[in-house]
DNA sequence: CTATATATTTAGACAAATCTAAAAAAATAT
DNA sequence: ATATTTTTTTAGATTTGTCTAAATATATAG
């Protein structure tokens, strides 16, 4: 068993290495985890003596197997106890994270594979990433991000990139919600700002916000 | 806001001076949670500095009133997880406590609120205990222990005294869960044993598992 | 009322996780 | 290829909660 803090760590490690093969790097982590370089120098050679990432001084780190799925479970709680707070305690989006950054470190198997029983088995969580099923296994599919699309496109909103409830609380004003049918309508010539029609409602949208916004055409 | 330590310890002294007004000494916290009375010194030493315990040197400790209202928020926090558990995820009584030990330091008062809508404002634990209300107030009904009844007494099951899952895997296999009906047959000589019928069941119980039956007459 | 036993506290040490300041390695820029 | 900047590591200190061993206070028994 991991320590609160240890399992922190393997979950940013492997959030961070999510979409690229290099390693992770102690600055990164640290900015993340928000403390100091010296102090992940420290934890990653305990992480490194557990065998649950592959350390080289100066190289970065990499989680082994055993690492990596000791994180995925971690997602997996995070976003189980996510779905359980929106569905079944009417939280909204953008209050979730942090609660569930404490309920992610609740140690009983037994719990969780109730809770996903409880919640019908949800294949993802309400900013729809997926939930990675007891074995660790999960669907990636890779969606498009609003800013790459050209206009006359249409598609569904299926997730989202970024988890800051300002942005979550802003998506859900213009009624950017998961589910939600858009189609682009124009790329404006002067800030390349998105003009689009979400349902029957035409908005418009900066690309900084776009780019966030994860579309299955 | 407390630690994860600090919180046990209040939970653990608020539970050692219930039913009685003497203060708490060094060795019985000590005992309980499984540490020893040098640590305990220091630990009270800290909770005097934050004003939750009253402390004179050899004199054990008395709760605050703000140290016993962090102290029965978390037994509410802990008794509607409780509820939770077996009411939606289908736990039994027995095997609940562990988890809401870890669950009831998860520190959100607005999920705690939501929790206890959720679940229908219960008054009461899956072990009969009452469950405060978030102003900390609940009713404090004392019940007969069901080896002081005498012969003929009827009565229903409200609440065990003991929450050991040993214990508690017991009482459901005689059938003797909240709420049942029960009537006192007789003491046996011998042994004090006692004669009774639960439901329509007649069984035979030793006077040390019925001290921990409590009976609403 | 003194001797003994029990309960509590102190002193000093330790492990976990963090920090600051300084040293060392790696990356980058000229 | 050397100098400069950035990244990472080390050394040593700090905080929290724990421990053991020894000292001190309180309770109990003759
Ligand atoms: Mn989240
Ligand atoms: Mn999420
Ligand atoms: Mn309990
Ligand atoms: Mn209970």
């Amino acid at each position: 068993m991991q320590s609160f803090t240890e399992e922190n760590y393997l979950k940013i490690i492997y959030h961070l290495s999510l979409g690229s093969t290099a390693s992770v790097q102690t600055n990164a982590i640290a900015e993340k985890i928000q403390t100091k370089p010296a102090s992940v120098t420290d934890m990653i050679k305990k992480l490194a003596d557990k065998q649950l990432v592959n350390y080289k001084k100066y190289q970065g780190v990499t989680l082994t197997e055993k690492g990596k799925l000791a994180a995925i479970n971690i997602v997996r709680k995070h976003r189980l106890w996510e779905v359980f707070l929106v569905e079944k305690l009417n939280f909204k989006w953008d209050e979730i994270h942090d609660i569930a950054e404490e309920l992610e470190h609740i140690n009983s198997a037994e719990l969780i594979e109730r809770l996903d029983e409880f919640l019908a088995f949800p294949k993802n969580d309400p900013h729809g990433d997926p939930i990675p099923d007891k074995n660790g296994n999960f669907d990636n599919i890779i969606f498009n991000k609003l800013n790459k699309l050209k206009p006359g496109t249409r598609g569904l909103i299926m997730g989202v990139n970024e988890h800051s409830p300002a942005f979550l609380k802003h998506l859900e004003k213009l009624g950017l919600t998961l589910g939600k049918q858009i189609e682009i309508i124009e790329i404006t010539e002067f800030d390349g700002s998105i003009e689009l029609v979400v349902e029957t409602k035409k908005i418009s949208l900066s690309r900084e916000i776009a780019k966030h916004i994860l579309i299955k055409i």
